[in-house]
DNA sequence: GATGAATGAGTGTTCATTCAT
DNA sequence: TATGAATGAACACTCATTCAT
């Protein structure tokens, strides 16, 4: 009559943190269940109390990751700056966020190959495509307003976005494949060459 | 001379090609050495007549790239143009090779992850940190040179060649998260963006 | 008196009947302790606080069922009817009984393998064989008693009752494997072949 | 270019021979594929190579049964002798079969569990019913065709038939159940009962 | 060289049972 | 007494690798 009580969302939060340090550490498929347990803390059939199974847990960690994202991208795109501002401020959010839980980032490589997953049947848990779909259309959003208001070239459209968001993500793998490789120090950089590019001359208000 | 090897690396490469097939189809970890060797037509036992093991697999793979990718290096650095036309030239070919060869890019995704691996003991069988350095290396060197010539911004350096790099590489994540995505139909924009950025009116008549 | 009896022997009662209707139905083996206490509204390990063990459950259900059949057959023995008659009562009266309690029927399945159990260890925690030898006890019994009042052919004995035993039981089998089998309703056919055969031109008086 | 050569089907057989011994001592649900193995004398990887899964064993088993059985049955029909005599044959065919074959019979517990399977979503994976209306089917036919011949009681049908297939596989239950229960020693009795019944002057010389 | 049968370590998952509340 | 979270032994099945032929 007295259940014993847990708080099943704590406990759920401290099992994924587990996983994802795991994760970072050894990547998804060299990290068993009974490891996740160990760093957990709790015995290996205890996490199935609190996922359904191996695969959940990453699918969890897919699901972290996208809200942190969502919230960050919300957070840079409201306000009534110039188009330009608040586009530039997405990226050094977006910077920061991955720079900030270096974890959850170097879990990208098992969420960017689970996205795919043919032939064996299931479909994949959760949609990485669609994310990055997302970015790009809001950049794209971005880059047209900014076009308007006569601060970027006219006629970029989601190629140019693509550019942007793949810069990013393009030193992110960078970062996962060689942790000495300076990822939250280059962020002006990220920035200046997505704005203004690399060549001389670059019109002045940018960055 | 010697029949023998020429059959020999005849049947490596088969046997390779089938890997890299089915390692871009459903991923490395998902690709047993039987379907490899179904798929090259031999039976399982005869692979390790070939390869020392799974992972020699994968190493082979990124030895394939990376002969490639280095061939492209090369011959987009020689001659004598000045450096920014041999930078372009060199992205535009890196992004031809990558979209020309779309399974061995999609096999990047397990190279990258390959790359890390700790606790487990063995180290890395290659080094996929070392790729992205030395492309990062010549990157710079070119845009030091574009600089001395001129034509590139004075002070550009590493940073903005991680970027530069970084562009290509994030593109190609999106291209292998979503097979949709039009990776090869925005090189001009890749190399646009990268050079000139997207704000109005930036750096002349360059790209 | 002793109210916590009444009270705990019901719940008992409660646990063995959601038990029953579970085993009946996807057999024992596929029966989770989880699936009992949900089935009788209680908590997993409130089970355990009226049964030992999951065991103890089936062995619980073969108790139940042992009694019923005993009392069965002791209302068919009792009267001073010739033991013909008492016999073919005998025979309807289980019949009935099994056929009243499709689920504790459906059961014997699993009673029965658990009669054997060997090399485990752990001993057959009832003794099935028990209830047979003592079904065809019974049966031989009342078969020598209506030899000797002239209505059953002399030298009638165990084997005979073994026969007799096994219409039954056969006829059971065929309804567990089959739910169409109409079991309640070849009662007759059951009696009369084990009373006079199928031969034509039996003795008149049974059936 | 020597392939290893096994006989595929001996090695099956092996292994199901080791499976039925096993099963018919401590049943299919406490035996263990490695329990298999070893008493095949080989590797537990091993067995799947040559069966599907645990379950497959089982349906094997089964299979190994129905045709043994398929066979005796067709043997005991064939041939011009009066139908009840025949159908005598084909009691005592069965009888020395199942006798014959203690560990295939004491499996039967497992095959008819098997049958059921419900909830769960698989289908059984055999059909155990079919199997007992094919017996109850031919047992009528030879029935009715011995009415037309006078030597049964006309109106004899499937009821008297599944009586009749009941005795025996009630015998078997109080075999399998019990060990010491002289199964084939009753055969005589099995046959009696049915023909005859137990009633005195029942039924004239037939049987 | 080529084969594919054999091996057995490795792992996700289940579930009876325990026990703190 | 009742609960249900926690445990960990158990087990089916997979697959890289070996090796007799």
């Amino acid at each position: 009559m007295a259940p014993k009580r847990v708080d099943r969302q704590a406990r759920r939060d401290e099992i994924l943190s587990a996983a994802v340090l795991l994760f970072a550490e050894r990547g998804y498929a060299a990290t068993r269940i009974e490891d996740v347990a160990a760093a957990a803390g709790i015995a290996k059939g205890s996490v199935y109390l609190y996922y359904e199974s191996r695969e959940a847990l990453l699918t969890a960690v897919f699901e972290r990751w996208a809200e942190r994202s969502r919230a960050v991208v919300e957070a840079a795109l409201s306000g009534e700056r110039p188009a330009m501002q608040r586009l530039e401020e997405l990226l050094r959010s977006v910077i920061a966020l991955l720079a900030g839980e270096p974890g959850l980032t170097r879990v990208m490589l098992d969420l960017w190959a689970a996205g795919r997953r043919s032939e064996g049947g299931a479909p994949p848990p959760f949609d990485m495509a669609a994310v990055y779909r997302e970015y790009r259309t809001v950049v794209a959003a971005l880059l047209r307003e900014a076009a308007e208001e006569g601060a970027v070239r006219a006629g970029a459209g989601e190629p140019e976005a693509a550019v942007v968001v793949g810069a990013i993500e393009g030193c992110l793998v960078q970062w996962v494949v060689d942790p000495e490789f300076p990822f939250a120090e280059i962020a002006d950089q990220m920035v200046e060459v997505c704005t203004r590019g690399v060549l001389r001359g670059a019109a002045g208000g940018a960055a």
